[in-house]
Order: structure tokens, then sequence, then C-alpha cells
RNA sequence: GCGAUCGUAGCUCAGUUGGUUAGAGCGCCGGUUUGUGGUACCGGAGGUCGCGGGUUCAAACCCCGUCGAUCGCCCCA
């Protein structure tokens, strides 16, 4: 007595009228990446544990206890990739991309993160992902946005999905801030929750979005960004401001957003819904100068997204299996092999079709009306030959029938 | 890692305060009816009631554990 496995917690068997709006979420993103000149690349679905472990930090909640780690056989620490960026720039560095700089790259596939799952969010998930690397200009923070609102409004769900926009500064202003915020928080310190109290030393910008009402109160009168920018990160983000609106591109700002990554800088955003519940960010991203040198490589300025294929799935609704253009019925065994003919035929003129051949013979028909197709050309034997007889629209029958003579 | 709700045929679900051989619809297979036809009827296959313990004369139902799902917290896209 053998049980069947289960599958794995948190992965999913996508299929019919969901894994049909994964793939179109799949094929807009390709679409538009030409659009806009990204180049496609393929990464590996794993790198050593460092890759990840320097780039995002020791101490954040995806390296401490979040990733798939696991030694291999020569005894070399490697992890699932819980995210695409950091594989992407040691790519940038190893590889020698950096001829190609600026350069404007996009990807999707699989990432591993071990989190309890919920709506939304699953231990095995998919993402778009788009990097421009070795551009420091707001001008690349923009042609990503514009990316990023153009898919939605393809997908046609950019109405429910507002493009929330803030600034970190350069390094000095977001440091400056942060020192200004771990003062202001500590100074309340016991009337912060629990949850915030352990954020002030692990990241004390997350206690900004707290759902939490005993932070809350705080919030509203913490110290802001803004009055701690410099004023080259000031311009900076005016220049990105004035391109979104050049652009068409609808913001908001959101002085609370931050990004749970230490090397995030100037450029922070989310575009975020309120149709999936709690985990409503669709497109998450910013600009993250400080990667490179994380991974020992020089100074390079770069600005990604990724965005949470399930959710765009989500948001763009069921989208129904296709049909096929005909359903070929075989009434009569002894018309099998014309049946495939006829199949064969259809397939070849780029009609797609579907055989029905088996069960009982006399309800083979009914099967076919069941499938919703519009063309269905029937095999019987009469006379001893074979009568072929459809019932579709007239143009499409006619065409049909010269194929299928 | 924490909390809440849930887990009965392939699917969607009934199953009364614990009480005989656990039901329906859809789907699947077959038969009859109809015969250019999405009809109607009949029959069939399919379930150790997530899994493991416990209480009881008796458990799908009560208790404990476990696995999984869902929705939050945390984290994050």
């Amino acid at each position: 007595m053998s049980k069947t496995p289960q599958a794995i917690r948190g992965t999913q068997d996508i299929f019919g009228a969901e894994a049909e709006a994964f793939a179109h979420v799949v094929e807009t993103f390709e679409r538009v990446r030409r659009l806009y000149r990204f180049r496609r690349v393929e990464m590996p679905v794993f790198e050593k544990t460092e890759v990840f472990a320097r780039s995002l930090g020791e101490t954040t909640d995806v390296v401490s206890k979040e990733m798939y780690s696991f030694e291999d056989r020569g005894g070399e620490s490697l992890t699932l990739r819980p995210e695409f960026t950091a594989g992407i720039a040691r790519a940038y560095l190893t590889d020698g991309w950096r001829q190609y700089a600026p350069l404007k790259v996009a990807t999707h596939g699989p990432l591993f993160r071990y989190e309890r799952p919920q709506k939304g969010r699953y231990r095995q998930f998919h993402q778009l992902d788009a990097e421009v690397i070795g551009a420091a200009e707001p001008q690349a923070d923009v042609e990503l946005l514009a990316m990023a609102d153009q898919l939605l409004k393809e997908l046609g769900i950019a109405d429910g999905v507002t493009l929330q926009l803030n600034t970190l500064g350069d390094g000095d202003s977001r440091e400056a801030w942060r020192a200004a915020l771990v003062d202001y928080f500590a100074a309340h310190r016991a009337q912060l929750s629990e949850d915030s109290q352990d954020r002030l030393k692990r990241n004390p910008l997350r206690i900004l979005d707290s759902k939490d009402p005993r932070d809350r109160a705080f919030v509203a009168d913490a110290p802001k960004i803004d009055d701690y920018l410099s004023g080259e990160a000031q311009d900076f983000f005016g220049a990105v401001t004035t391109g979104l609106d050049a652009a068409g591109v609808a913001w908001t700002r959101e002085p609370s957003l931050v990004r749970g990554l230490d090397y995030y800088r100037h450029t922070a955003f989310e575009f975020v819904t309120d149709r999936l519940g709690a985990q409503g960010t669709v497109i998450g991203g910013g600009r993250y100068d400080g990667l490179m040198e994380s991974l020992g490589g020089p100074a390079t300025p770069a600005v990604g997204w990724a965005a949470g294929i399930e959710r765009l799935a989500m948001l763009v609704g069921e989208r129904g299996d296709s049909v096929a253009d005909v359903v070929v019925v075989v009434e009569d065994d002894a018309q099998f092999a014309r049946g495939i003919e006829a199949v064969t035929a259809l397939r070849r003129e780029g009609l797609s079709a579907e055989l029905v051949a088996s069960g009982s013979p006399r309800k083979r028909f009914d099967k076919a009306v069941k499938m919703g197709v519009g063309a269905i050309a029937s095999i019987s034997t009469a006379d001893g030959a074979a009568k072929i007889s459809v019932r579709a629209d007239d143009t499409l029958a006619a065409r049909i029938e010269s194929l299928l003579r």
C-alpha cells in the first residue's frame, strides 16, 4: 500500500483558467519589455549562498530564516534564489556585462522563500523582473516605471492599482533620516508595539508602515525624509517626478514607503492594490546603487523592479480555457483514420482541432457540442463511404469542407 | 515563527442533540430516447469521512496530536 506523495507546502500546480491567466501575464510582459528594448536574460535558479547573504544583508529575515539553502555534494553552500536582483548583479560582475552599460535586462521565473503561505504568497512563487544597470540618471527610473505602468495598462488592471512613490535620498540623506527615526522612536519606545520595539534595532524604517495602532499614533509625527534630503537628492527626485508626469504615469507620494533591504537609495516605489487582501503590492522596486559594492564590485548605479505573476494573474481574472476552432467527431470507428487525416489537415492550416473518437459512439456528437466550439465536423459512414458533415457558420464551414475534402 | 477558520466521491457540497449498509448535484462510463442533433429517462463505477491516537456499547460528528488549505500577524514583490 503506497500513499500518493503530496505536493510541497506553498507550491502550486497551476492549471486551466489560472494557467491561461498566468501565461497571459508573461506574454504581455514579453511584448512590453521588447517595446522598451530590455534584453532577455536567463538566470540560474540557484547561486552560492553568499550571493544572497552579502547582497541582502545577513540580518534580514529573508537571509536569516527564509532561504532554501543546502550543501551540494561538494560541500558548497547553495541557495535557491529568493529574488532576481542579486543573481543578475553577480552576473553583471562575473560575466563582463559592464561593457554593455547601461544595460537593460528582463527575465521571469520561479523564486523560493520559506514563508507561511497565504493569499498571493507562496514558497515557490513567480516574478517578472526588469533591471537597468550602470545608469545613474533619473531617466532610467522614469523609463522603468513607465514600462511597469504600460504593462499594467495592457493587462487591463491599471485602474485598480496606484503607484506609490518615495525617495530614500542618497546614502548620506538616508543615514541621517534613519538616525533621526531611531532617536524619535526610541524616545517613545515603551509605548510602541513589541514588534516595533524589535524593529527599532533591526529595521527602524519598517516602523513607518506598521499596522499596529500603537505605532501609527507616532508615525504621523515621525521625522520626514524630505527634511534630510541633500540638494542633489531633491533634484534627483524632482527629475523622476517630472519625467513621470511627462510620460503620463500617475503617481502618489507616499512618505512612509520604504524598502526592506539596505542597498536601496533614492527612488522607491510600489504599485499597490486593495483587491488582494494583505498582499497588495503587485510590483515593487527601486534604485539600488549600493548593491554592487556589497558583492565586491565597483560602485555601480542601478534600478529595478519585480512583479508577482500570481498577483497580477489574480487581478487579470480567470481567462477561461481556449476552445478548439474545430472538433472532429468520428461517429463510426471504421472512419478513425479519416478522423486523424481531418485533424491533421486542419492543424496544418492553423486551425486548432480536437478529435473525439472514444466512448459511446452515439454520444460523441453530444460531447463535441458540450465542448462549446464554433465548428463541429462529424464523420460517419454512408453507403460504405466516409460522410463528412460540418456544423459551423457559412464561411468557416466552407473553409473546413474544402480542407477535409 | 504566532493566531483564527476549515479538511466527507474526480469537483461543489448535504449529513439534524454521537445511533443501522455515508447521500445529492455536476462530471465520468454504459443503455434507452432523439437523429444534423446542446433532449429526457435508466443503470454503473468511484469514499478506510486528511492522517494517527483517545473517550464511548456506538464517532464523519466529542477530545488530543499531526499534515494540509484558507485568511490575518510577521516578513516581503
